[in-house]
DNA sequence: GACATTTGAGTACACTCGTACATATACTTT
DNA sequence: AAAGTATATGTACGAGTGTACTCAAATGTC
């Protein structure tokens, strides 16, 4: 088969096995969860995948790859969820009613998920390649917001449950789940006034 | 002189200079940086501060010990800049102008706080350590907001604080700062009635 | 069945790391 | 001045790292 193009170095031959690949992913996952970006290793995903340690760099193109490749996915599969939640909606109630739903999951604690974003997020301060993951994933939940609400409310609403998410995560004291109601009714609540004056 | 105790081991004999304790700590948060916690080691803090690597187990009890005492120092430096900051104002107006020139500070981008921000709260998610920093920080905040807002509001906006300026700063495209001041509009307005059923 | 080529595995190398520990220096007290 | 002690440093060790590179196995082709 010479009609493959095999252009030397970065691009390799075709890798054969797709669901090895997404098999280390998962175990990449794990152990970001387990030990953090800063205890992941080769050694410890080849293990945690049950394959040799070659596999990783012939399925992908170093640690930076690999990591990208994990936190890529992980964002994806946040944005999908989040989407199909609230396309469930059909009014602007009901769509509040699933912002809380989503807040008061994501904080609820021994969650992977607060982790993974914490990880993302530190490496997007640092890396442009990073940060292009989280902005996407900011891009996909307003577009998901903006079925129900106007774009800055949208905007705002975004925000709000990223404060409150990790807030209440954070915190040491449990707080009442009626607070999130409160902050999502005085965000949506249409203010045709400006109250803050300069 | 034997009136010192020298219990063996954990507590060691009395450690002289405290300008060099200090110098470490801002060599180490510098490091943090521009390497994130995950690419500091003993030796990059020891070069950037100007001294031996023999002086990090001297000072510290180890890389747990450095990094606990970098992110405590800092934590209590915001703190104090932000308490400081919201005594300025004396009514709630003039304090609503405050928690806007936080926000615009701290989502300003090129600002270290933000990283160093992330990489403590990555820490504070797996580390019940770092998270009493977190914690004490956001009971400090929380307090601050309370000389001017009742305590679910204050609560809300330490939230909406957080939210706006991770979003902020990791957005691709720059926002109106206006938007800043409609959330806190929005959050700071009483509303006695909760439009949000259920 | 023999050959060619892709696909995968094992290993070795050249690092960097945290930390313990044996010295060296500076200071205090006699 | 001598002795003793607190303070600080240089260094060596064992462990763990990413990755390149050499083989082996499997697969497809004639």
């Amino acid at each position: 088969m010479s009609s493959r193009q095999s252009s030397a170095g970065s691009r390799l031959g075709r890798r054969n096995d797709p669901e090895r690949r997404e098999k280390i992913i998962d175990a990449c996952q794990k152990v970001i969860v387990e030990s953090g970006v800063t205890g992941t290793s080769h050694r410890k995903v080849a293990t945690q995948a049950g394959v040799p340690l070659g596999a990783m760099t012939y399925y992908f193109d170093g640690m930076q790859d690999l990591l990208h490749s994990t936190f890529s996915r992980f964002a994806t599969s946040i944005s999908d969820d989040f989407e199909r939640h609230m396309a469930t909606a059909t009014d602007k109630e009901s769509a509040c009613e699933r912002v809380f739903e989503r807040i008061l999951q994501a904080s609820s604690g021994d969650d992977d998920e607060l982790i993974l974003s914490h990880e993302l997020y530190t490496l997007a301060t640092r890396d442009a390649s990073f940060r292009s993951i989280t902005t996407q994933w900011m891009q996909r939940s307003r577009v998901a917001l903006e079925l129900h609400f106007d774009p800055l409310t949208a905007r705002l609403l975004d925000a709000m449950i990223e404060g409150l998410t990790i807030h209440r995560a954070l915190d040491s004291e449990a707080r009442e789940p009626s607070e999130i109601k409160t902050a999502i009714a005085r965000i949506t609540k249409d203010s045709r006034e400006g109250s803050l004056s300069t």
